[in-house]
DNA sequence: CTAATAAACGAAAACGTTTGCGTTTTTATA
DNA sequence: TATAAAAACGCAAACGTTTTCGTTTATTAG
């Protein structure tokens, strides 16, 4: 706290009561227009700024919401964020930006400190390991407004807001087969949350909806938590793809970071894409043109994703009073953009 | 503000006084250690967490410190953001991330609504546009402790921590030379901070310490401020180039979207790298071996970075009361990793 | 001219803490 | 036993706001 000059200064240099001065600085009609435009003179020229702290403390309100994501490194994260600064910087309420790293114990950890930290509610992105949403459901009940985004669930009952995985995993793979592609392999990320399955399904539909078997040998998983752990997985499972007596001729990739160190794994194995396997996969990172080679991706709307989001928890912070109504989960259009990889 | 369990209604549920609840839960000497167990037992039960305003209020402090840099949406910053991230937390501050998007007036927004904001300390990386350092002097006067990371200025007086540009750009250019390019053009950004002349420098010293004689025409600034203006620029820098009579065999570009729109940009224009020309940039993307071709980088600590100023900066909060001893710079070494294409 | 009304302002409580100091009770000292 | 000291706790002010409810003065209606 540095800051200065508080409404008893001014009162004290104005020879007038405290209360003036905040009525005059709060357009009360209590005041009369002449002290009005005094106060306000002065105000602004010592730089006057109301004590945020004292503020809130009075109204019981922080103006300050929680967001929770798995990590700040990463494209797609980032543009989310951006969204998310911009309408509460918007609505003129400062974002607590908490990184789960993916483990749900650091996710609690995050969710503790936020509400301990007395902001006016959450934005969460749940971490991949995160299973247990009780610790959540437990904020919503003590009163405490939730958005989830990006990673949904069905275990909590809150405004959502997310990509519609089903069908951009489904348009990606629909992609992949009319270009002609046979066997099309499908990388996923191991986590409980929708966000797999959903793409696993999408990807299921499009291969029934074209007549093509499905085939779970070509379906693996890899952890997501961290970067070495995810290329170890990814080398294995790509060894283990390309020793396959009935070797798929495409992967689709879902998650961000699997897509891009899919791309680079393949080169270093010195497979040529999309000559030996084809690629394409979720991610909004904006070299996607500048790979090597150039990689067709599903490209979610992060930007709206995030302002959406927060939006919708601002909307219930600021009308805690009446009842929930009904919470609506949103689902965000994606893109399937074709590039060389295909 | 969700919080509820206050204070009071513990000494209401105990029969005690608000302020032996207060003394207990502090641990002071003042209370038996009868009174205290009781007191810390109920606090935990009922999920007791001190009301962060009320404390900021009373103490004066805020426990938050304010981060402005340029984007979010960007590896290298999002590295440094949580290297901050990791000491604040530890040292239990909340940071409040803000972004300036290379904009002069939106920097000084961010930097006015932070100081009303209340935070304790700023950490700033300066906007590209940014050559007026008066109102973060003035804030510096208030009594508002500052660190300057990642772009530095000598407008300014206070801890500095920052990459060690000179030797970067000097050690990039020298790895062209050895690499046995003759002709190496100089992609900078246009700021007036030191970044951009330090680079700049540690390109001009590297050619002459090789009896390179320095071409003036072959340095070009390009405008970073948004996506759309920085590929125009580089088009345009590119192009040039490449009509020149001495035409350049190697470019060293500073800047991480530079580096990598400019590969992404020579591709497009069918130039092959490094065969027609050899590129070189500053950039701490992770996907920098996935591109086509791999690219050579100067990698930055940009985790340490961060980690070093949030250090310095909470070190000047929390001894705010002692003379400001005496100011640091810290340069931090950067690497050259050698890729395809150079 | 009196009484009611409006206009303009101030006093004080409240939000949840922390802390200096006063008060009570117990214990130790002379 | 009288007294000083220590131990354990409560009171109340303070941090900077907002807001309710007076209080004062000026204005208007009857």
């Amino acid at each position: 706290m540095n800051n200065s000059v508080t409404l008893k200064d001014i009162a004290k240099a104005l020879n007038l009561s405290i209360s003036t001065i905040s009525k005059s600085l709060n357009d009360s009609y209590e005041i009369s227009v002449e002290t009005k435009q005094k106060v306000l003179e002065y105000a602004q020229k010592h730089h006057y700024s109301p004590n945020r702290l004292a503020k809130g403390l009075k109204e019981g309100k922080s103006r300050s919401i929680g967001v929770v994501v798995c990590s700040l490194d990463n494209h797609f994260v980032a543009q989310m964020l951006d969204g998310i600064d911009r309408v509460s910087t918007e609505k003129s309420y400062q974002i607590i930006i908490m990184q789960s790293k993916e483990s749900q114990d650091q996710e609690r950890a995050c969710l503790e400190l936020l509400y301990a930290g007395g902001v006016d509610g959450i934005l969460i992105s749940p971490a991949c390991e995160t299973t247990d949403f009780s610790y959540l459901t437990s904020l919503q009940d003590a009163g405490l407004p939730l958005v989830v985004f990006d990673r949904l669930s069905d275990q909590i009952n809150t405004h959502k807001v997310g990509a519609d995985n089903f069908k951009g995993a489904y348009d990606a793979t629909v992609h992949l087969i009319k270009s002609g592609y046979k066997s099309i392999a499908h990388l996923n990320t191991s986590t409980a949350l929708s966000i797999s399955t959903d793409r696993l399904n999408g990807y299921k539909q499009a291969l029934t909806d074209h007549n093509i078997a499905y085939r779970p040998e070509l379906v693996r998983s890899c952890d997501y938590s961290d970067a070495y752990k995810l290329n170890k997985d990814l080398e294995r499972a790509i060894k283990y793809y390309m020793g396959l007596p009935l070797r798929p001729d495409a992967i689709f990739s879902a998650g961000d970071q699997i897509s891009t160190r899919c791309l680079a794994l393949l080169n270093k194995l010195g497979y040529r894409i999309p000559q030996d396997v084809a690629l394409i996969g979720f991610t909004n990172t904006d070299l996607a043109d500048a790979l090597n080679p150039a990689l067709s991706t599903v490209h979610q709307p992060a930007l709206e994703m995030g302002q959406l989001a927060a939006k919708k928890l601002i909307s219930l912070i600021e009308s805690k009073d009446d009842t929930p109504a009904e919470y609506e989960t949103i689902k965000l259009q994606t893109s399937v953009l074709v590039r060389r990889s295909t």
